[in-house]
DNA sequence: ATACGATATGTTAGCGGTAACAGCAGTAAT
DNA sequence: ATTACTGCTGTTACCGCTAACATATCGTAT
């Protein structure tokens, strides 16, 4: 018991007890079993963080900021990966709630039923993050996909560009894309114009997968002066492929892409984009979770983020 | 005990409790808890991963093939991000090992001394990754730094070029970045050669910072025939600025990255690289620690793999 | 009818810690 | 001297599950 007491300094030990614990314990190499610690106190130091994938910029920095804001909480975040497949976020979830951690992270307001009732039953702070267009379960932590498509519509129109062509990925579950394409369109057809062409990528490279399909676009539909890419990555294999064959940017064509990745920096001209405030986002969900737990609050929020239209060096100046 | 049955698939259980266990878990919305279960059955089905970062490319892909492997092995990747420092990682391991892991797969061959002594008396398989240039505290998959230092300075040798420089990250604990340097140069001097200029960055847009630090050099050493970079991302950055500048490359300026990013794909010019084997790393990992753990093998193997140059467009073909 | 093996279900004792409380010495206040 | 309190250490009963073993049930060969 006063071991324990020690290793997790809690209540009162003398200091010579303290030091001879602390001793004993290195020279055994003694590793305290959090399995038994968990199950006794009934407290579990993990969050459970449920993601679509790694292997793009956007995740990674969000996990920057879940990280950073956990640090001296004594939470940690555990990382699970569902490649943005519904049926293995169920089991993900399933595979770490049954760890009992102290709260969920989870991208997406979109989830299977199954997967609705646990977080629903879970009895832990749940925030579901990067997107609140939907009726989060409980707290939610994110932009509207759908306004920042709008957005980037209006920009693009006021610039004076009407024959505008979509180009990005064809996950059927990549609901943030499909949301803002859906802005994006609702406001093209509130200026009564519509998209003149759209093309869709999945797996590989993407910057290469940009090159590709922006050459296809202009070849298919050469009256097109304006490429939306629904992310960086293609939009930047976009400007690489218009830079290399001369095509002149912003005046012949257009080009936006969406999430603000500091790759942009790198690149001869600035690609104009939205950043989607990944840091902040990881940021708050962290503070919601790490404050819960301190006063037991239940209520959920939601906390709307509002990126910023960056319009780069991609985009005409709007003609007034 | 006979839902215990049911809910892990052990032991024989007539279909109709079975069912009728089954239906009952799903209306109550029941969650077995592995804490008490892990503590009944000393086993743990989770694997602690420990990594430097996440915001390369590099280690995104690792972690795929892990993630691959375990998939059907009732495994579950657990990540821990160190940062690339030596205090956090210890307290990762740490804390990572309290949950009694079935194994661990770390990054690197050096840690600090108390992390090295968790290591060895943990008890369970240990797998060092992506270095083998050291002695590994059980197992090791990963490839020579040194070795791919010194292939790319002689495949640069051997085209022609003479006034090499080295652009890189400043961060002291990037072991392998070190060790690619190390044997970089030791080829050089075997061939009476040496670094004619150096440059180093630490944080920001590697693409960005690519393109200044070879301004830099370019303008502080005009000289210089050929940029070895640390990592591809830098070297983009290079290639980009050299393209934009009209340096003949590979002609007047011949440049080389390292770990053949995907990324490299897309750019107009295809820079010359060694890929670091990540994908199969991750899945060699992974498989010594999903087959140690059926047969209780516990000598530990190193295993090598061989990283194959890709000389790309930005080396000049060997004079013979 | 009896015995037997196979299948199905129940019982018991932990796993390694922690919460809650009990005990005990020493010191200060009454 | 008695009481009250503080500081330190020890005792006990779990936490929720599973290994190991015990028991019950049933068809079938003897």
């Amino acid at each position: 018991m006063t071991v324990s007491r020690v290793l997790r300094n809690r209540g009162d030990v003398s200091e010579a007890t303290r030091e001879r614990v602390l001793e004993a314990a290195r020279k055994l190499g003694y590793v305290p079993n959090k399995i038994a610690g968990a199950l006794a106190s009934q407290r579990v130091n993990l969050v459970a963080v449920i993601i679509p994938s790694l292997s793009n910029m956007v995740f990674p920095e969000v996990m920057t900021g879940i990280s950073d804001t956990l640090e001296d909480t004594g939470l940690q975040p555990v990382v699970g990966v569902t490649n943005y497949s519904p049926e293995r976020e169920e089991s993900v979830l399933y595979e770490m709630l049954s760890w009992r951690p102290s709260g969920v992270i989870i991208a997406g307001l979109e989830h299977t039923e199954a997967a609705q009732a646990m977080l629903a039953q879970a009895g832990i702070p749940i925030v579901e993050i990067m997107d609140i267009d939907g009726t989060p379960v409980d707290s939610a932590v994110g932009i509207s996909h759908r306004r920042a498509g709008r957005q980037m519509a209006e920009a693009i129109i006021a610039a004076g560009y009407r024959n505008i062509a979509f180009l990005g990925t064809m996950m059927p579950y990549d609901h943030r894309a499909r949301k803002r394409l859906e802005g994006f369109e609702e406001a093209l057809a509130k200026a009564g114009l519509a998209l003149v062409d759209r093309e869709f990528y999945s797996g590989g490279s993407a910057l290469l997968k940009g090159r590709e399909m922006t050459e296809a676009v202009l070849t298919r539909s050469p009256q097109v002066d304006f490429l939306y890419y629904s992310n960086d990555m293609i939009g930047a294999g976009g400007l690489l492929y218009c830079l290399a064959n001369n095509i002149d940017v912003p005046g012949r064509i257009g080009l936006a892409g969406f999430n603000g990745v500091e790759l942009l920096d790198g690149l001869p001209r600035k690609l104009a984009t939205m950043d989607a405030c990944r840091l902040e986002i990881g940021r708050r969900a962290a503070e919601i979770i790490a404050g819960k737990r301190q006063n037991g609050v239940i209520g959920g929020e939601v906390i709307e983020l509002f990126p910023t239209l960056q319009p780069g060096d991609t985009i005409r100046k709007p003609v007034l």
